[in-house]
DNA sequence: CGGCTTCTTGATCTCGATCAATCAGCGTGG
DNA sequence: CCACGCTGATTGATCGAGATCAAGAAGCCG
């Protein structure tokens, strides 16, 4: 670990700044000049990093900021009145969290690292006046709302009329590009998070899930043990998602090495 | 008919202004001052109301405008490469369509008219500008959408644990609650949709959606013949449909008129 | 190493899709 | 104005996929 001069041990993580980070291309200051992107990485808080299982904030925490995941993943969970708890969302590198909550002012659900992960912190009063001067911000944000909801659209989809076996390759296919798009292999990864939680997204049971994935490995479509996947037909996978119009920008598969782009 | 003095039969239409709308209230122009409201006014464009069946745009289109509806009602088709098509939204009146267009700039799906329907247009970039000077329509915006994804996360957590009569009933509740908010009878009124679109819509079959409709009324929860429903128990209907935060404003079902929490 | 959670595998059973047929509503045109 | 024909709605009967129940295996943590 390398020390640093300054003291708190966070000190690192309230250095990094937007113009540094890998993520910036992805992220909400994508498309900003050097000046803007400096008044946004000023708005920007960081914080220490979550550990496995810790809660981001908690469902029906009153809701002022947004933030974009740096590193890790978490998982957004809702609990209704019944106590029944539902999965609505992973959340990947670069991605935005809270978007969801800018209506009502309320989280709607809690959201949880599901390993170590970090996030930065963009109160929502600041972005928003940030976004009256800058247009690319504003239609930034506009976009990443816009997206969020066509994917919302897709999931909807996906529940109401893909068979088991569409659900889980579609997740699996929306998962690598993900990755990809943070710079990840798309066809090897490991999982972030438990099958229950898979389950309890896709609208299955858990044991469902163990069953598709044991016939995914025996077509010969994904290798899996434990966490670790490896998609070897990522065209079959993909068909078989009916997932119209993604497209694996590099490494699309030749059903052979190059997996790891 | 009434004949216009200017010559185009649609001048009525053209004459129409935000600030006479019985919907500006619920509408983009919420809690905009007199003068703001002029401005707004001045980029909205009328329209020739659409026949029942016909297309306010086609998927794969171009996107310009986001509209907003000013009386009827409209439904969202998304149609698969199978050629399989997808149910995802219904629009009445004072609600937005054409939000999850933004990012992609391509409409993702045909909106339908249900029946004799009028909208108004909002070019979105003339929308964009204003909402740089206007910072009540910008946040008005983002609430707008934020809402969206609020509920499609409702209607992602519907299709993947309820079952059929739980999510029948949240479509009821859903609807009244709409209807009133625009100033009509929560518990009396028409479907706009045939009973095919609330199936696809709610990811079930037909031939289910009619067998739980006897069942309602056996239930004493509804009276419906065709398309013309009254809630006869909003209380019981409300919690079957588990819909957590849904309050009537005035018109609640008074068996025990308490239930407000 | 032991106790826990997570994952897998097997057996049963239920609910809703599907198929099939009839009925009702409604606009059209003779 | 009524008969026709279409689409949309209801009702019945059957079947199968996936939930559920149950048990065992494998990780994973201290």
């Amino acid at each position: 670990m390398p020390i640093p001069s300054t003291g708190s041990k966070y000190t690192r993580f309230h250095r990094t700044r937007c113009q540094t980070c890998s993520l910036s291309a992805l992220c909400l200051p994508l498309a900003l000049g050097a000046q803007d992107m400096d008044q946004f990485n000023a708005i920007i808080r960081r914080r220490a990093p979550l550990k496995k299982g810790e809660a981001l904030f908690c469902q029906g925490n009153s809701f002022s900021s947004v933030f974009a995941v740096r590193s890790g993943s978490l998982k957004q969970v809702t609990l209704d009145q019944n106590g029944e708890e539902q999965v609505t969302h992973f959340y990947l590198p670069s991605e935005l969290i809270g978007l969801d909550s800018i209506s009502e002012q309320i989280h709607p659900g809690y959201v949880i690292a599901l390993e170590r992960t970090s996030v930065c912190e963009i109160p929502f009063n600041h972005l928003d006046s940030l976004a009256e001067h800058i247009p690319q911000l504003r239609l930034q944000l506009f976009r990443s709302m816009s997206k969020e909801m066509g994917d919302d659209r897709r999931m909807m989809r996906l529940l109401s009329r893909k068979v088991p076996d569409e659900r889980l390759a579609s997740f699996f296919i929306n998962l690598a590009m993900r990755f990809q798009r943070c710079g990840y292999s798309p066809c090897s990864f490991r999982l972030p998070m438990a099958r229950n939680d898979i389950g309890n997204y896709l609208g299955l049971a858990v044991e469902t899930i163990s069953r598709i994935l044991g016939r995914f490995q025996q077509q010969q479509l994904m290798a899996i043990q434990g966490r670790e996947v490896h998609i070897l037909d990522f065209e079959a996978l993909n068909t078989l998602a009916e997932t119209q119009g993604c497209q694996l920008d590099q490494a699309r598969t030749r059903t052979s090495s190059d997996a790891s782009a």
